[in-house]
DNA sequence: AGCACGCCGACT
DNA sequence: GTCGGCGTGCTC
């Protein structure tokens, strides 16, 4: 742009300063890259996507400083290829928000940010701009008088649009106008009246859902109206544990918050877990909150996706509901972020940019300063410790709304009891009762398949699979042996592989033989049995909660799946097969999650007039964690919980990061951690523990090899700063290129 | 992560 | 004599 170009002496000087551009190169490589603005530039602004040549090729990069002069030196300095986009996806305060993020959790700049943004925007090719399938009037044809068309309205009304379009239109535009107009379409075609063309839309153009009408505000009970009014009267940041037993109107809670803080102009983020419950809040909100609305989730095709966090970045939508990545998305007037069922792991993402959205979301309601809000029935030890610090207000609703009575627990002791495929005598006689009297079961294995072994009877050999150290399950419905954890599959042996004998046997049993056990006991009762095989189709599990809830099926049979969403009026008995996995876990989280789990599942259960008991079956009835539960409920197991913690100085009481490590070969992963530890100990002071390198407790998966190495401290402060020097020292081990390594920040899960 | 360079085994 | 294995180093 010569014609604006100014001459030096008057240039404001930070223009004529900021010459270098730092990119965010999308590559795992932890350190930013300069470039030159080529000359007649004036700019290109922070949050910019840019097309950068590096090394051989050119990649896609992301601008997020300027500066007067670079480090390198000149000669090595390359320019910045293209601009894209018409301006920044990303404000300086979303990036400052994944600046903080990357170097918490130690991820490289370029991977973080890049993995923030939608699929669809991670591709250089991509514009604002999409291309569809439309149409247009000929060149030729334009001129043609629609009298021609008198006697075919719904041709008349396409060709009057195209008349209006004469660079062409999208067919979608086309048919959300008219409704269905394909054959129109193909008559006008044949006359050659319309040609077809591609249309260009812009990419954030979806059409925003429609805004529900309001309905008449619930009564809050006081403990709602409570909650309501400390966090409504709080403007700048502040954390709130909303710790609601099950039932107790949580949803309503957040309605109300959402609401008043729409009506003070702002944009609301909520986060959920992963699974299942996104659809079920989306029509929630869809029916009571009058307001353009996004949703994000991994389920969404990817332009719906790009369309969704578009229409959140420019300020359209005023709602955005969405999983663990939505917590990055912009929202350039954010005023409130609810982060429902806090306690969920799949907040934590597993791979890559190991980052957990509750808390990112916590420092990000502090960036902005608004108020955040954490909700559960079964709350983190992390989250309870940081309200008893009192670092998060903690906000109490105990009423089950509707004067609901809470389900009663009960232990059921199976040791030395004849079990028919993992159900007690006073398991199945209380079925028998529940399905008699016209109500509902819910049994709960956390186990899908039919077995989780088969054995030859004869020799004493057993399904183990070839990649991983685990045994393949048995699936019968598909005749097949599957293992959970690398996906190998195998035909059914009809004879061991090892003796030739035929007596091969199922060992243990999963969701499908229970099924097929109870079908025999409870002939002609209907049963659903909900886990990821039989739910695999899309819109499946939906489909099949939803006739559970209207009491098609007297028994409902699942793993994980069931303890979620849905709401089961009709159940009035839970039956909670194999609970003393949860209490011996490798894992020092193992009994947190049972407790989760268990009072998650309890929830699904029972109405006011119809309390329901969940009977558990263990073979360690006295155990202090299933007796905290059962006698006091989740809070004081918490609490005993949160005790043991401290006295073992675990996290919260302590901070951690795990070195992973894997290989092909055995032993690759583990010495690279043995020289890791060393110079972990070199390096740290202050009090940090360095434990291990130890094999995974399943060390084979996939293939590969399996290691860590565990730091931990007291503080938060030294911690991170072991991990910024010893990184470096890491990537400069001459490590071997087969070797995987990755460092984790506040780990969920222990190998 | 890509992608090149570079130095040692089995093949047209 | 080459084609090609993957170890090593670099990318502004």
């Amino acid at each position: 742009m010569p014609g604006l170009e100014r001459s030096p002496e008057i240039r404001p000087p930070e223009e004529q300063t900021m010459a270098i551009v730092r990119v965010a190169v999308a590559a795992p490589l932890p350190e930013l890259f300069d470039y030159r603005l080529p000359a007649g530039w004036l700019d290109c602004e922070i949050g910019r996507r840019v097309l950068v040549p590096f090394g051989r090729g050119r990649r896609l990069g992301l601008v997020v400083d300027r500066q007067p002069e670079s480090a390198v030196a000149d000669h090595r300095l390359k320019e910045i290829e293209h601009c894209l986009d018409d301006g920044p996806l990303l404000t300086p305060q979303d990036l400052e928000l994944l600046n903080w993020a990357s170097a918490y959790y130690h991820c490289p700049p370029g991977e973080a940010l890049f993995t923030a943004l939608p699929a669809r925007l991670r591709r250089a090719d991509t514009d604002f701009k999409e291309r569809r399938r439309g149409w247009r009037i000929p060149i030729d044809a334009r001129a043609v008088d629609d009298g021609l068309l008198a006697r075919a309205p719904r041709q008349r009304a396409v060709w009057s649009i195209l008349q209006a379009h004469p660079e062409g239109i999208d067919e979608a535009s086309l048919r959300e106008q008219l409704g269905d107009c394909r054959a129109a379409l193909r008559s006008l075609e044949r006359k050659g009246l319309l040609e077809p063309a591609s249309a260009e839309v812009p990419l954030d153009d979806g059409s925003p859902p429609s805004a529900g009408t309001p309905a008449p505000l619930p009564e809050l009970n006081a403990e709602q109206q409570a909650a309501v009014d400390r966090i409504d009267q709080t403007l700048g940041f502040a954390c709130f544990l909303l710790d609601g037993v099950t039932g107790s109107g949580k949803t309503e809670v957040y309605i109300r918050l959402i609401l008043n803080t729409l009506a003070r102009g702002r944009q609301v983020l909520v986060l959920v877990p992963e699974i299942g419950l996104t659809p079920q809040l989306a029509e929630r909100f869809a029916q009571r909150i009058p307001v353009e609305r996004a949703v994000l989730h991994s389920a969404l095709a990817e332009r719906e996706r790009a369309s969704s966090w578009l229409r959140a970045a420019r300020g359209s939508a005023r709602l955005v509901l969405g999983t663990r990545s939505a917590v990055f998305t912009p929202l350039p007037e954010l005023g409130l972020v609810i982060v429902d069922e806090e306690h969920d792991v799949s907040f934590k993402q597993q791979d890559g940019f190991r980052y957990s959205a509750r808390d990112v979301a916590v420092r990000r309601a502090q960036m902005t300063d608004c108020p955040v809000l954490l909700g559960s029935a079964t709350p983190s030890l992390e989250t309870l410790r940081n309200a008893e610090l009192g670092r998060y207000r903690h906000l109490r609703l105990r009423q089950r709304a509707g004067g609901a009575r809470p389900p009663r627990l009960l232990l059921a002791d199976i040791r030395s009891q004849p079990l028919v495929t993992g159900l007690s005598h006073a398991l199945l006689t209380r079925m028998g009762e529940v399905i008699e009297a016209g109500n509902q079961v819910l049994l709960f294995l956390n186990r899908r398949g039919f077995s989780p072994v088969l054995t030859c009877h004869d020799c004493g050999w057993i399904s183990v699979c070839r990649h991983c150290d685990a045994r393949m399950t048995l699936h019968r419905g598909r005749g097949r042996l599957v293992c959970h954890h690398c996906g190998d599959q195998a035909d059914l042996p009809v004879h061991c592989p090892y003796c030739e004998s035929p007596d091969l046997r199922p060992l243990g049993q999963g969701t499908e033989r229970v099924e097929d056990s109870l079908r025999q006991r409870f002939p002609g009762i209907p049963l659903a049995r909900i886990d990821r095989d039989s739910t695999r189709r899309r819109g499946e599990l939906e489909r099949v909660l939803t006739a559970a809830q209207a009491g098609a099926y007297p028994i409902l049979l699942g793993t994980q799946m069931l303890a979620k969403g849905h709401h089961l009026p009709g159940v009035t008995l839970v039956g909670i097969l194999d609970i003393d996995h949860g209490l011996y876990g490798s894992d020092f989280r193992a009994g947190e999650r049972m407790a989760q789990l268990l009072i998650q599942v309890a929830g699904r259960a029972g109405r006011a007039e119809l309390p329901g008991t969940v009977l558990v079956q263990t073979r360690h009835p006295n155990h202090p964690y299933l007796q905290q539960l059962l006698r006091k409920g989740y809070g004081a197991f918490a609490a005993a919980a949160l005790a043991e913690r401290a006295d073992a100085a675990l996290p919260p009481f302590s901070f951690q990061a795990l070195v992973r490590a894997d290989s092909r070969e055995e032993q690759f992963a583990l010495e690279f951690l043995e020289r890791a530890r060393g110079h972990a100990i070199a390096l740290a002071h202050q009090g940090i523990q360095v434990w291990g390198p130890a094999p995974a407790s399943m060390e084979r998966r996939a293939g590969r090899f399996r290691a860590q190495l565990l730091l931990q401290s007291p503080e938060r402060a030294p911690l991170h700063a072991l991990i910024r020097v010893l990184l470096p020292a890491l990537r400069g081990l001459s490590g071997n290129r087969r070797l995987r390594w990755s460092i984790d920040v506040d780990p969920l899960e222990m190998l």
